[in-house]
DNA sequence: GGCATTAGTCAACATACGTTCACTTTTATA
DNA sequence: TATAAAAGTGAACGTATGTTGACTAATGCC
């Protein structure tokens, strides 16, 4: 690959263009967000390729993080903000009936609209580097205690342990991130599959839902039928 | 980083012992496998730091492979393997009463068994290389299908639309996902934390299995109430 | 035992990388 | 408007990477 001087003013210009920010930091960002929509995981993201890509030279880079990890973790911590952000709109809508509906919607068009952020989560929760993934997993798990709370104070379920709180709570919280990752793959024109990927979705939440009534009297009924 | 010349024969010596080979390429594969452990994805290994653990020189790799990315494909292949013979071995029992309880033990000892092929399944299923993670998806969603239709044969289910079948089908199917992950983190001699990952792990399937019954009616029930 | 095929070595190449330093330019503040 | 601080530049460094070609060593076959 050859890269020549007069590129930089240009993607400098292409980055500052679109009102996106006139702040380096914020393009060193924005940058390596765009990056990492390629498909490639973050620790394999290159301190050159990012200031390349906005257009100023490497050394400049250190001027605004230490490291890429920093770099990193500030994606991280960002896009943790608009999940969050995210999951106190979907507590807003207090009606019991709908909860399900509401709540997968909220989800869905959180993803659509920022489908970046979305895509760091789901890819450096699972793989690439051990501190990103850390933080990613201990915020989850702090939404999951979060919603087992929640639960804990429904009329049905203010009966029930701890441990099976955090159980629903876990099986909810592993099918909306599968739901949002089911988001990312719909190709962003495709109307038809993001309803049906919305459908299932619903569709496996309220299977969740339905089983809840049951729970109580049902181990003991498998037990004695085995035990 | 600095590598002397004799560290080869030593390193290729460490590979040799063990009887886990005297086939280089079978090396090549256990080393990057190893390496992966480390935590990172498989698109920031390189070519070097693979046979430099093999203790060939690097250009020995194209004897065996063409690229990095040929490894990994055979790396997700060979750990596609593993899961299918785990699955096979899940379905051949087949005492419904057991069903959940058994295929939770058979999951969490293929596992144990076979920690770092999980890990490449669940590392590289979401991020990474295209062409692994294409492999990898095309792959669960076919055991998915296959569940799907092994469901559609059960006598409670057996008037179910395909669509409601694919879904709860998926819906197991990650929940499976997860609860190997789980098994993963869970640290290598921590006999108690297995058995809680465990046991939230049947609590979750049979939630899930407890609204299946309800299905039918509910749906419309729902409905009726919140129209 | 000779011999072809296969596997591994050695040395070199062009590129890419992270990091450093002394420097100029820009920005904001007094 | 002068001036100090912050941001960006340019060049250089040592090191790592993928890939090449011509070579030697080992393996298995007639």
């Amino acid at each position: 690959m050859l890269h020549r001087k007069s590129d930089r003013k240009q993607a400098r210009a292409a980055y500052a263009r679109d009102g996106r920010m006139h702040d380096t930091r914020r393009a060193l960002l924005e940058a390596a967000l765009d990056l990492l929509e390629g498909g490639r995981s973050f620790d394999a993201l290159s301190l050159r390729e990012i200031t390349r890509a906005v257009g100023i030279v490497p050394a400049a880079f250190y001027r605004h993080f230490r490291d890429v990890e920093e770099l990193g973790l500030a994606l991280v911590d960002e896009s943790m903000t608009t999940l969050r952000r995210m999951i106190r709109e979907a507590r807003e809508v207090p009606d019991p009936q709908r909860i399900i509906r509401n709540s997968v919607d909220t989800l869905v068009s959180a993803v659509r609209a920022n489908p970046r952020h979305f895509r760091v989560i789901s890819r450096e929760m699972h793989g690439g580097m051990p501190t990103l993934r850390e933080r990613i997993r201990r915020e989850i798990a702090s939404f999951t205690n979060e919603l087992a709370l929640d639960f804990g104070r429904l009329p049905l379920l203010n009966r029930w342990s701890a441990e099976d709180l955090q159980m629903i709570a876990g099986l909810m919280v592993t099918a909306m991130v599968q739901i949002a990752e089911a988001v990312l793959e719909v190709p962003a024109g495709d109307a038809a599959a993001q309803a049906r990927v919305v459908r299932m979705a619903e569709k496996q939440l309220r299977l969740i839902a339905l089983g809840v009534p049951q729970w109580q009297s049902a181990p003991a009924g498998a037990k004695a039928s085995s035990p």
